[in-house]
DNA sequence: TCTTTTTCCTATCGGTATAGTAGGATTATA
DNA sequence: TATAATCCTACTATACCGATAGGAAAAAGA
């Protein structure tokens, strides 16, 4: 249940290879074999993340990617985001009516609550938090 | 992203239909009809919740389903739980050493709080909330 | 200009889980 | 004994996911 699929997974170890690489240079292949990622699929992930703007892409020789922004400033959610869409556990979280069935919904509340207990977690880590080894800036745990 | 399936939803429009019957009579097919699920897939369902303990089948004519408990008894990670799993957003979060590739994995503790912050969630919330209309018994929103 | 190295785009494939269906065996009531 | 319900097993169709393949476009250096 909720399980996070292996391509943010990916994303984020790329991510956290991207952000230990002294001056940030660009690098490419070099994320694949160093993180054991397939390369050709690592490729669509950098891309998704590079239309996320998350990471700038340069193409190229001598091109690769490179952190758009310092890893305090690379919001998990967005990370989540760009790889496996919004936090959605039910479908009317958005719109309301999709079920047809019961307009004043019992349990739409119930799942909301869920997605804003999950988006303030994510929006409240960044990739900073992550290469520091997991340190938690929340209040909990 | 971290969709909660049909299952699951269906499995909780169910316990809150047998959370609102009067006496909390045992019924059967009638959920599937009045919920507009398929009666085949709602019996799988109410089988799992059974075997969960959350629900109390009887066999036989006369026979269906009744809630196992009190409607605030009724934990809602536990009915997760039983129709979906356990809340594991990667497998490493009970054991280690499954990607074999960093004993120390940075993104490890990030993960678990995900994990924790989700489980607090449900653990806090019951079928009770739930028919109330979504009440939120949390401090945050 | 030509070659190399890189990102980018599209298409495909196998595996797996999900949602739903089907048929019948078992159990209890009347 | 007939009926009505849960239980059990198997099947199908669909969709997504992880991964692969082949090439087009772009930028740098010779």
């Amino acid at each position: 249940m909720f399980s996070v699929s292996a391509r943010t997974q990916y994303g984020i170890r790329a991510l956290a290879y991207l952000a230990r690489k002294p001056g940030w240079e660009a690098v490419g292949a070099e994320i694949a074999e160093a993180e054991d990622i397939s390369p050709k699929y690592l490729e669509g992930i950098l891309t998704r993340l590079a239309a996320a703007g998350l990471v700038r892409s340069e193409r190229g020789k001598n091109g690769g990617y490179r952190l758009a922004r310092a890893p305090d400033g690379v919001v998990m959610a967005d990370v989540v985001a760009a790889l496996d869409g919004e936090v959605r556990p039910v479908d009317c979280v958005d719109s309301l009516g999709i079920c047809g069935h019961d307009t004043s919904c019992s349990s739409r509340k119930f799942w909301i609550g869920l997605k804003t207990a999950i988006d303030e977690y994510l929006g409240n880590r960044t990739l900073a938090d992550i290469i520091e080894n997991g340190a938690d800036p929340g209040s909990a745990n």
